[in-house]
Parts: structure tokens; C-alpha cells; sequence
DNA sequence: GACACGATCTGT
DNA sequence: CAGATCGTGTCG
């Protein structure tokens, strides 16, 4: 009995599985919106709801970093459904990204924003809420580097967990709309966001 | 080795 | 709109 009902505590929250990274990458970068960002670290729990993502096709898709083929860089990480691959971007901006489909094209979802969660003041973990917009500055904030390239979402210190009651949270109103800051394949509709958000990263694409 | 480049962000 | 800043890939 108070077995069961520990059970159900600690399943409030649910750990996305590998099944869930390894589909098309497109469908995982729109269903990865709404769902909550965590890194735990030093006994501390940070976490914040993804509101922007944008899909990469891997082999097939042009502003991929598979688009000539694996490098040292990416080997072993892509085609591995649920790693985490985690690049420096301009020299300072570390890049958070899930990796999908181990079948080809392969691919990947940059985790492009997130925004605070709502509490109820009914849980007591002690978590910090974080807020940002931007890729460079979500990962600034909830401490993650290079250094964490290749770690597992399903088991390690970052993972991703889908609500703890998805249907009663506001449902994100999604839009799709080209991607941001790339040069090449600037016509592929692979960016996903919350449009009743107010922590999309930028406002009025196409 | 050397060199060019970039899925960004900030300040002017 | 220029500049920061550095890991990575490419070329020699």
C-alpha cells in the first residue's frame, strides 16, 4: 500500500525513454516542446519547460554537422538515440542538442529556448527555475559545456521529463517557421515553438 | 601546422 | 552592425 503510493510519487515526473528520441526527428523536435529540461548537479535540480526547437537531418540536410559525412566530432554521439551532443558555437556559446534516429539521414534537435515552470508550491525539491531565450543562453544558465557531449538524456545529469500531468498544463499552441542563423537550407520549416510563450527566442519569422 | 568558419549574443 | 573567441575540419 505505501509502497504503491511511493510509486506513484516518484512517477510524477517520467524520464523520456530512448523510444521517444529514436523516430522521425522532425516529430521529436515538435514533441520535445513542453516538455522540461533538467540538469542535476551538486545536489541542486535546475530545470525549465522547452519552448523552441529546431530539427537537423543529419546526413540529408545541408546546415547539419553530418552534412559531409561523420567527423571525430560526431561519431559516436549521432545515431545514438537520447545522447546529448553539445557543440561550441562562435567560439563562446555552447549548443544543447538531443540526438534522434540511429537509422539514416540520423539527426538531432537544438534545444533553442525554454521558460520557467509554473508551481503550485506543492513540491519540495528544492529546484531553481530558470528563464531563458537563446541557445547560447540556456546552456550558460543551467551550467552546460562541450564537456558534457555524449552523455545519456535517459540516464545522466541532463535529462528531459515529460510533466508531471501533461494534459492539465497549458498545452503549447506550436508554429513552425524556417531556422535561426544558419546560411545554408534557410527554406526548410524545421524550427518548432510555443507561440503562447513569451521566451521564444525570436519573434516574427516565416 | 596554419587557416577559415560558425545552429550566437552583446554593446554601440 | 562589428567584435568576441575557440574547437573543429580541411588543406598542405
Amino acid at each position: 500500500m505505501m509502497q504503491e503510493l511511493v510509486v506513484v510519487v516518484r512517477h510524477r515526473h517520467r524520464v523520456l525513454e530512448r523510444e521517444f528520441y529514436n523516430r522521425d526527428t522532425s516529430l521529436v523536435a515538435k514533441e520535445l516542446i513542453g516538455k522540461w529540461l533538467v540538469h542535476k548537479e551538486n545536489g541542486s535540480i535546475l530545470r525549465a519547460r522547452i519552448v523552441e526547437t529546431e530539427a537537423y537531418l543529419g546526413l540529408s540536410d545541408p546546415a547539419s554537422h553530418l552534412a559531409s559525412g561523420f567527423t571525430k566530432r560526431t561519431s559516436n554521439i549521432w545515431g545514438h538515440p537520447g545522447k546529448a551532443y553539445v557543440f561550441l558555437c562562435y567560439g563562446i556559446h555552447a549548443c544543447l542538442n538531443a540526438i534522434t534516429v540511429d537509422w539514416e539521414p540520423y539527426g538531432c534537435v537544438l534545444i533553442r529556448a525554454v521558460e520557467p515552470i509554473e508551481t503550485d508550491g506543492s513540491e519540495d525539491y528544492g529546484e531553481i527555475i530558470v528563464r531563458s531565450d537563446g541557445p547560447g543562453r540556456l546552456t550558460r544558465a543551467f551550467g552546460i559545456d562541450i564537456g558534457h557531449s555524449g552523455k545519456d538524456l535517459t540516464k545522466d545529469c541532463i535529462q528531459i521529463w515529460t510533466p508531471k500531468d501533461e494534459s492539465i498544463e497549458s498545452p503549447p499552441r506550436i508554429e513552425t517557421t524556417t531556422r535561426i542563423g544558419i546560411s545554408k537550407a534557410k527554406d526548410m520549416r524545421l524550427r518548432y515553438y510555443d507561440s503562447n510563450s513569451a521566451h521564444v527566442s525570436k519573434r516574427s519569422q516565416v
